[in-house]
DNA sequence: AACTACCTCAACCGCGTTGTT
DNA sequence: CAACAACGCGGTTGAGGTAGT
């Protein structure tokens, strides 16, 4: 049994709005605003309409500061820099794009950008690689949980990424990415990249945390397998650090994390997110101030203590 | 010109969250 | 504290437009 249906749906019209619609919801909340209250603005605009179908269409459509298409690159690694930071957390990454609404950001990606980096990202054959096992599966618990235990690939000369490059392997830091907890869970970061030439001040983390399948996700497979840096695949490299957009409102006023619990804040902004697959985290030259994007209840201790 | 396939994006749907009583 | 109402969000749909044949 499901919810009630907001409105009556067989009395209410649907479908495409028309300019004299559009013209009654605008004058309305020009003059009386929302109100705060969606669901009785339709009467009392005159408006033959669902509450939520005014609301939608005020917010993403009629709003006065509304921007739609001609996406600029910077909009475009904004958008690419939080998806694989967060994923499809729209209203927060519209909220970084000013004019933008998260519908919009939304089918933007769905219909471009993402096919973008797909067709950039061409997977390439099947290699041996006898020294390093890059996805090891981990059994543990009574859920039987899987995690995917990384460390990172040589990168594939050929490929580009136009989300990613900025990304790039650090095998020194590969060594010492698996962290394992108390309780068994382990977390392990598939690469670690240095600083990007326009935000030398800060570092990404892009990797894995458990998953509850054998095979790493598409998305997961896109970011994993990274360019290494050159000059003429370096069009993304100046990809915007999630600092210069993300972090302030993340972590708040405070902005501490408390020692030990070094992505405290972002934990708790993520911790209901039960299915996200990838992770990365963005770090700066004060570790405490790193965060961690991930979820799907891992708590390794230390790094993703505090995740759930 | 007609048809088909594909693309875009506005709108809908249902669920989780938040606020109110 | 429970029940309810409304909001907000993310996934999905489908009508209309465009490109290709």
């Amino acid at each position: 049994m499901g919810r009630a249906p907001c409105c009556d749906k067989a009395s209410v019209k649907r479908g495409p709005w028309s300019p004299e619609e559009d013209e009654l919801l605008r004058s309305y909340v020009r003059s009386h605003g929302t109100g705060g209250n969606w669901i009785a603005l339709p009467q009392k605009a005159g408006l033959n309409r669902c509450g939520k179908s005014c609301r939608l269409r005020w917010l993403n459509y009629l709003r006065p500061d509304i921007k739609h298409g001609g996406y600029t690159e910077q909009e475009d690694r904004i958008i690419c820099s939080l998806y694989n930071s967060i994923g499809s957390r729209w209203s927060i990454i519209a909220s970084k794009l000013p004019g933008r609404t998260d519908n919009d950001v939304k089918n933007y990606w769905n219909t471009k950008l993402k096919k973008k980096a797909m067709t950039m990202h061409q997977p390439p054959p099947p290699q041996p690689q006898p020294q390093q096992q890059h996805y090891h599966p981990h059994r543990h618990g009574a859920g039987g949980r899987v995690l995917l235990v990384s460390t990172p690939p040589p990168p594939p000369p050929a490929l580009q990424s136009q989300c990613v490059p900025s990304m790039q392997p650090s095998p020194a830091s590969a060594a010492s990415s698996a962290v394992t907890t108390a309780s068994g869970d382990t977390c392990s970061f598939a690469t670690m990249y240095p600083p990007s030439p326009s935000h030398p001040q800060s570092t990404t983390f892009a990797g894995y945390t458990s998953v509850s399948a054998a095979q790493p996700s598409p998305l997961a497979e896109l970011i994993y397998r990274v360019p290494p840096p050159t000059a003429a695949a370096d069009c993304w490299t100046s990809g915007v650090a999630l600092d210069d957009v993300f972090l302030p409102e993340l972590i708040g006023s405070g902005g501490d994390f408390p020692n030990g619990d070094l992505f405290g804040g972002f934990g708790q902004l993520l911790q209901d997110r039960s299915s996200m697959e990838l992770s990365a985290c963005y770090l700066l030259p004060n570790p405490q101030s790193e965060i961690w994007a991930a979820a799907d209840h891992v708590k390794p201790a230390g790094l993703c203590h505090s995740l759930t």
